[in-house]
DNA sequence: CGTGACATCGAACGGCGTTCTACGGTAGAA
DNA sequence: TTCTACCGTAGAACGCCGTTCGATGTCACG
C-alpha cells in the first residue's frame, strides 16, 4: 500500500497527472494492474490516497509552525507553506480537498487553518467564510500553476521567460484604445512571478480579514 | 462551426465535462467524428471554444452593466456576474482562462476588471495583483462547484441537504478537543450557501483592495 | 467535361480505466 | 503429508476514449 502511493506521487512530480496509468504504476511496481485494485478500488480513490499522501507533508510542516501573537500572520505563514507545496507538485490543486473522507490529511489541514480564526473576533460563520476564502486564494492561483504546460516548455526548446514575453507581445500588440489595461499590464505579466502574485492576493484577503476582526 | 459550439456547450450543459465526447457530439449534430477535426484541431481546442462560447454571454453582461462612482462596487457586481454564471455551468471552472489566445472573450472580460482598478489609484503592479486575485476568488470558490457531483445526487436518491447534513454529521462526530475548529463549523457547513461563501471570500478581497487604494 | 478545393464520413489504432478468471503461496486442520 | 481456505497476484479482455487517414461526395469554374 504504502509502495503503491508513493510510486504514484513520483509518477504525478515526473510527468504530472496524465502520466499516472494503472499500466504505468503497475510497471513501475514491476507487478500487474489487477494488484493495485487490490489495494485502491478505483482511481479517484488511488488519486485521493496519493494528494492526502503528498498533503501529509504540508501538515507536519503547519503542524510544526509555532503559533505567534499574531493568528492572521499564522494563517499566512499556513497559506504560504501549502502553496509551495502545490508550486512543487501543480497537480495537488486538481485534487486537493476534493474528498476529506478518504483525504484525513486535508481536513487536519483545514482544522490547523479554522484554530487560528478562534482566535479572532469572529462569528462562527465569519470564521467558516474565512477559511474557504483563504483556501480559496491558494486554490484558484495554484490552479493556474495546474494546467499541463505547453509541451515546448517541458522538453526545454522555449524557456518561461520567452514564453511569458510571447504572450506579453501579443498583448501589447493590442490596441490600446480597445485594451487600456491588458496593455499597461503586458510588462507586469512578463515578469509576473506566481509566488509574489499569490501573496499578494492572499494580502488582500488577510487585510480584509483583519479589518473584520475589527483588531 | 456555430452549430458544433452550441452543440458542445448543450452536451456540457446537460451532464458535465465528461459528456463531451466527439462521438456523442457528432450523434448529436448527425455527422460523423471527422467531420469535426474539419473545425477543430483537437479537444482542447474545442473545449477552448466551447468555454469562449459561453463566457461571451457573461461578457455582454459584463459590458451592460453601467460604471458606477465606485469602481470596486463595480468590480464586485462583475464579479458576482462571473461567479453565477460558473454555477449555472460548472464545467466552466476547469477551462475558463486557460488559454487567451483563443479564449477572446475571456480576454475582454479580464480588460473589463482590469479598467475599473485603472480608475483606481494604485500602481501598474498592483492592479495587476488586483484582478488576478479577484479571479482567483472566483476560480477558487467555483472550482469546489466544478468537482463532478456524486452520482447519488445527480440521480436525486439523496438530495443536496442530506448530503452536507451526512458531512456535517461525520464532523460533529469528531473529537471536540482534537477538531474544534472544525466540531464548531459543522452546522455552518451543513446549511451553507456557495454563493454566499464565494461574496463573502470576494468582498474580504475588496476590503482589503479598498485600503490598498487607500479611499 | 474535368479538375481542383472544400467538406464529410467512419473504420481503425493505440491507450485508457476497469473487470474477471485463473494461478501461486502459505497457515492451519486432517 | 495432504487438503483446504484465503490472501495476494497476474494479465488478457472489454468498452470507451481521442485521434488519424484514406475514401467519398459536392460543387464552382476553366
Amino acid at each position: 500500500m504504502e509502495a503503491v502511493l508513493t510510486a504514484a506521487v513520483a509518477l504525478l512530480d515526473e510527468a504530472g497527472g496524465s502520466a499516472l496509468t494503472f499500466r504505468a504504476l503497475a510497471t513501475r511496481l514491476g507487478t500487474g494492474v489487477g494488484t493495485i485494485y487490490w489495494y485502491v478500488s478505483n482511481k479517484d480513490e488511488l488519486l485521493d490516497r496519493a494528494t492526502d499522501h503528498a498533503i501529509g507533508g504540508v501538515l507536519t510542516a503547519v503542524e510544526g509552525q509555532p503559533d505567534s501573537e499574531d493568528p492572521i500572520a499564522d494563517l499566512r505563514a499556513m497559506a504560504i507553506t501549502l502553496f509551495d507545496a502545490i508550486a512543487d507538485r501543480p497537480w495537488l490543486s486538481a485534487y486537493f480537498m476534493r474528498n476529506t473522507d478518504i483525504q484525513g490529511n486535508s481536513l487536519r489541514l483545514y482544522e490547523k487553518l479554522g484554530e487560528q480564526t478562534l482566535r479572532l473576533d469572529l462569528t462562527p460563520r465569519q470564521r467558516f467564510h474565512a477559511v474557504s476564502a483563504i483556501t480559496g486564494v491558494v486554490v484558484g492561483t495554484a490552479a493556474d500553476l495546474g494546467m499541463e504546460v505547453p509541451q515546448e516548455l517541458l522538453d526545454g526548446s522555449v524557456d518561461r521567460d520567452a514564453f511569458l514575453q510571447r504572450f506579453a507581445e501579443t498583448w501589447r500588440s493590442l490596441d490600446a484604445t480597445n485594451f487600456p489595461f491588458v496593455h499597461q499590464i503586458a510588462d507586469e505579466f512578463a515578469e509576473h512571478d506566481d509566488r509574489d502574485q499569490f501573496i499578494a492576493a492572499l494580502d488582500l484577503t488577510l487585510d480584509g480579514l483583519r479589518l473584520q476582526a475589527g483588531s
